[in-house]
DNA sequence: CTGGTGACAGTTTTT
DNA sequence: CTGTCACCAG
């Protein structure tokens, strides 16, 4: 009976996803390639040892890098165990333990009501700090400081214990240290603390890290690769003596090391566990073995990796594409021109195309080319929407709401929209708060109290301590009244309508709609805004604001992502990973842009751009096209870039059509990648569809073979597929058919 | 207090 | 060429 229902779960999987799958006890690292089907071993494990093992999903932690991840995971999940899923703990590193944190607060110095400071509020307090300290903001760059200060703590390193190296550290540590106390001061946390403190917590309180071992009996987690020292020390911790750590990840896709990321985790895995089972995840079923084989080519130049390579059984497929187009509107030009060709061709359809580049600011001539031809698109990350300035302070205010000591929330917000509060009334509570040392905001409950009885008994001849001229007191005590009526209404209001409130008593609409397009924008954002809100509205008043808060501060872009819509993605490189398309364009393959310059100095550097390009190239499932300029514009100058080194890398064989534009036969560089394409000899291939066979395409669907055809190189294979496809004309290297049995 | 001006720096960003 | 920030004049 068990062993029938381990071979149901499992069945789907190939010799080695099985046997990681299955190898229930004890430490496990899992090296999976691209595309070799890491977070199906993942699930099926889990199901293994729930349905198999008889393991209680309560005791099972899977832990991912992204919330996306821990999504999709989740859904997977629901398929094979159902409900049980709702007692399994997944999660991303940082939710999980916010989640910990709040428990645990009595623990710690900390209100479980804390704030998570996003990056923006980090660096304000940074250079807030940089002020209070008298250091020069030129020298000290709020950016490079909060740099600093993260990897300490990725590193777990405490103001303390921090040994600054050379005499610039010097003054980042002292900014540390005072960081840390304002934090704490504003009932805050930012991204880094939320592990750094539960490691803390585990480390100095035995009673309650072994509360937590004694729940957690499996931990998995995803992307190891990309795990920092912190992360690292907390899955150690949970797992204690029993040891059942399961750890999935690919050095070579490991490209957030700018992040504190650190693969050599991997390494030190194998250290820490010297018992724990290995195992290699090679098979692609993804890419054609043309994309795999250009992949081995650019990340086997790494030095510092394990020797693997990918294999598939997916055909050979066509070779990729290298194009040189003469500057950055051309290359622009040229892709969407493509990516149209392939579409009314029925090839792949829109939404099959991916376009990826290193930076953000390539975007917008890729962005104004689709726009010009009409052609749908969808641009992943650019601002992202909890990011925007008007959503930012909608959501200050209901933060403040939640925790009033929120210093950086509430110096973001009280002038905004402007109520009369400047720079000199903010100086002068900031100076007494601090001389006082209370929380901004219990200065101005002082100041009212103050108020007050100065109203009521005149006999009471308070000292004239308040530093504050009649105009201030009065534009302060409004905002303190409108702050603590919102305080109040949260108790009696859903989420909904205390953000309509925020909304109406802080006169937002007439502030943001100022008539201008940007406006309406903007307005329209808050709009988006109060539609995500609406999901709170049937929790219990007291608690949605809370939990709509972490929502928001551990989710980065909703998946704005969403596969319905048949549009092209943009993206960069780094937000590729994970995703794969039918086409992929990387444009931009030039020296100093991709490898970019920042990474010439350091091997380690460009050992990551090396990666990165690898993760790049292996989104591609059939159609690979790497694009450079010959002239671009950069910060406004023009620069001639070299081709990139990664094009350079790559064997000639595996490239076809090396377009040079006609029109640019006079320019007069020589580019050293002007080869001559040896022409192969033709050879015919064997037909392997014939008429009457049931296949299965991608996108199409069902259909059957109505004729095909040999042609030089590959066969083209005309199936009427079943829905509203019709009849189309494939490339079987291209179009990925499978015959039905 | 606000809005305007000039200097300056400028990857990537799962949380 | 941007966007951001500090600073200064109304």
């Amino acid at each position: 009976m068990q062993k029938h229902r381990m071979e149901n779960i499992l069945k789907v999987l190939n010799p080695a996803q099985r046997q990681a799958a299955e190898a229930v006890e004890g430490p496990v690292l899992v090296l999976a390639g691209p595309g070799s089907g890491k977070t199906r071993v993942l699930t099926h494990r889990i199901a293994y040892l729930v349905r198999v093992c008889s393991v209680e999903p309560y005791n099972i932690m899977a832990v991912t890098f992204t919330n996306k991840a821990a999504k999709e995971m989740r859904a997977r999940l629901e398929t094979l165990i159902g409900e049980q899923l709702k007692h399994l703990t997944v999660g991303t590193f940082h939710a999980i333990c916010a989640r910990i944190l709040r428990r645990e607060a009595q623990h710690l110095d900390i209100e479980s009501n804390f704030v998570i400071y996003d990056a923006d509020d980090q660096k304000r307090l940074i250079r807030e700090v940089l002020h209070e300290l008298n250091l020069d903001d030129k020298t000290y760059r709020p950016a490079s400081v909060h740099n600093a200060i993260s990897r300490a703590k990725n590193e777990l390193i405490s103001p303390e214990a921090y040994d600054p190296p050379s005499y610039w550290y010097e003054a980042v540590s002292r900014v540390y240290g005072h960081y840390q106390k304002s934090l704490t001061a504003n009932n805050a946390l930012d991204f880094d603390d939320l592990l750094m403190k539960v490691s803390e917590l585990f480390r100095g309180n035995e009673t309650v890290l072994q509360r937590y071992q004694r729940r957690y009996h499996f931990i998995l987690a995803d992307e190891f690769q990309d795990t920092n020292h912190a992360q690292y020390t907390l899955l150690r911790l949970l797992t204690g003596k029993r040891g059942n750590l399961f750890v999935v990840g690919d050095e070579d896709q490991s490209i957030y090391r700018w992040r504190g990321a650190d693969f050599r985790n991997v390494l030190r895995f194998r250290e820490d566990y010297p018992d724990s089972k290995l195992f290699l995840l090679e098979q692609n079923y993804r890419s054609t073995q043309n994309i795999l084989d250009v992949a081995h080519q650019v990340i086997t130049l790494n030095r510092s990796r394990v020797p693997k390579k990918l294999w598939t059984q997916n055909p050979r497929g066509q070779k990729i594409v290298v194009f040189e187009a003469y500057d950055e509107h051309e290359e622009a030009q040229y892709v969407t021109g493509e990516i149209q060709r392939l579409v009314s061709q029925g090839e792949c359809r829109l939404r099959d195309c991916a376009i990826m580049y290193r930076t953000n600011a390539q975007s917008r001539v890729l962005e104004d080319a689709f726009m010009r031809k009409g052609m749908p698109y969808k641009l992943v990350g650019a601002t992202r929407f909890y990011q925007r300035r008007e959503v930012k302070d909608v959501l200050a205010y209901l933060r403040l709401i939640h925790n009033p000591l929120d210093t950086v929330g509430l110096q973001r917000i009280i002038n905004v929209p402007p109520r009369g509060i400047g720079r000199k009334t903010m100086v002068a509570v900031t100076d007494w708060a601090a001389q006082e040392g209370i929380p901004f905001y219990t200065a101005l409950q002082l100041l009212r109290e103050d108020e007050d009885s100065r109203r009521d008994t005149e006999k009471v001849n308070l000292p004239p301590m308040l530093p504050f001229d009649t105009r201030s007191r009065r534009v302060l005590l409004t905002f303190l009244v409108l702050l603590d009526d919102l305080i109040a209404a949260r108790k009696t209001n859903s989420l909904p309508e205390l953000l309509d409130m925020v909304l109406e008593r802080a006169n937002f609409a007439r502030y943001i709609r100022n008539g201008t397009d940007e406006g309406e924008e903007r307005w329209s954002n808050v709009m988006e805004l109060h539609s995500v809100v609406q999901e709170y509205a049937s929790l219990p008043a007291e608690s949605a604001l809370t939990v709509f808060l972490e929502d928001v501060s551990l989710v980065s872009e909703v998946d704005n992502l969403d596969e319905k819509t048949d549009a092209a993605t943009l993206l960069t490189l780094h937000t590729a990973k994970g995703l794969e398309f039918y086409a992929v364009f990387i444009v931009g393959m030039e020296e100093g842009v991709f490898p970019h310059n920042r990474s010439f100095g350091e091997e380690e550097e460009m050992e990551e751009e090396r990666r990165l390009c690898y993760v790049g190239i292996t989104r591609a499932k059939s159609k690979l096209y790497l694009v450079y300029t010959f002239r671009r514009t950069l910060y406004g100058s023009q620069v001639v870039n070299e081709p990139s080194r990664f094009i350079r890398d790559i064997p000639k064989q595996l490239i076809a059509g090396h377009h040079p534009a006609p029109s640019r036969s006079t320019r007069n560089v020589p580019s050293p990648l002007r080869w001559n394409i040896p022409v192969e000899a033709p050879k015919v291939i064997k037909p392997s569809f014939s008429t009457g066979d049931r296949v299965q395409h991608d996108s199409f669907g069902e259909g059957v073979v109505v004729s095909s055809k040999s042609s030089v190189d590959d066969e083209e294979v005309t199936v009427a597929f079943v829905g509203g496809a019709g009849i189309k004309r494939l490339l079987a290297s291209l179009a990925g058919l499978k015959k039905i049995e």
